[in-house]
DNA sequence: ATGGTCGTTCTACGA
């Protein structure tokens, strides 16, 4: 089973370099995150002619996320069940796609680090990490993956002198990150390739994609039970290229998963 | 030279 994250930056100015993407590609799964839609905006019909079902969840204008497959599409959820007050952003959507729990998500930016949305970023990690614990286990075949706004370590961007002081890499934002996967997720891609330089978003300011000088913020975090299964990983820098792309590259997994097909 | 873009929407703001 191939699963893939890709923040679109608008999927309304984006469609066309998604819709050839999927024809290429052809994912069993593809969460999309930074739609700017509202749920009637959302282009279903179109992703139904390519042999996707879907599910959104978004409010329009900023954030939105999304999940398509074609390996079936049940138990659909919006935000939180924590305990909380309903989440006002739509950053988060889950879905139950050829027998894996899937959550695509769009963690807060944070902005600066004396913000209230810096807060709310880290509120917000621990809400999922509630959630985890509220509705799954690590033997559970799932995965949360999506765009995290946060750069694990150091080697997840192109010069760490360059941050200090910003958010993505502070270190209350790590451990909040940390907290999640000790939940018991994995990050599948840095365990295969430890080495510096590989990135999924690249500022569209200052030929920073030319000049590699990008963040590795995407990433695919899989329970424990999935990661066994883990085959390969990739980012899509191809699709950061050419005639308006998004500022986020696709980034993929294979799983050796036998897909249970929808009934 | 230390910036440089692009999305929303309509004038700045968010990323």
């Amino acid at each position: 089973m191939l699963i893939a994250t890709w923040n679109v930056n608008s999927l309304k100015a984006r469609m066309p370099r998604v819709e050839e993407w999927i024809e290429t590609v052809q994912p069993d799964v593809l969460c999309m995150q930074e739609t700017k839609l509202s749920d009637a905006q959302f282009p279903g019909m179109a992703f139904a002619g390519l042999g996707y079902e879907s599910a959104h969840h978004g409010f329009g204008q900023w954030n939105g996320v999304a999940i398509l497959s074609k390996v079936g599409i049940g138990d659909v959820e919006c935000g939180f069940d924590d305990g909380g007050e309903p989440d006002p952003d739509s950053r988060i959507i889950w879905a139950t796609c050829g027998g894996v729990r899937v959550a695509s998500v769009y963690v807060p930016n944070g902005r600066t680090l004396d913000d209230d949305h810096y807060q709310y970023k880290l509120a917000w990690l621990e809400r999922l990490r509630l959630h985890l614990d509220r509705h799954h286990t690590p033997d559970e075949l799932l995965v949360v993956l999506g765009d995290w706004n946060i750069a694990p370590a150091d080697i997840d961007v192109w010069d760490p002198r360059k941050f200090v002081g910003g958010t993505h890499v502070s270190q209350p934002e790590r451990d909040a990150l940390r907290r999640v996967m000790d939940w018991g997720l994995v990050d599948t891609f840095r365990q295969r390739y430890p080495d510096p330089g590989l990135y999924s978003y690249w500022d569209y300011r200052a030929g920073d994609f030319h000049q590699k000088r990008g963040m590795r913020i995407d990433y695919l975090l899989s329970s424990k039970a999935l990661a066994e299964l883990n085959r390969s990983d990739l980012v899509d820098r191809n699709a950061r290229k050419g005639t308006k792309p998004s500022d986020h590259a696709p980034v993929l997994s294979w799983f050796d998963v036998e897909v249970q097909e929808p009934s």
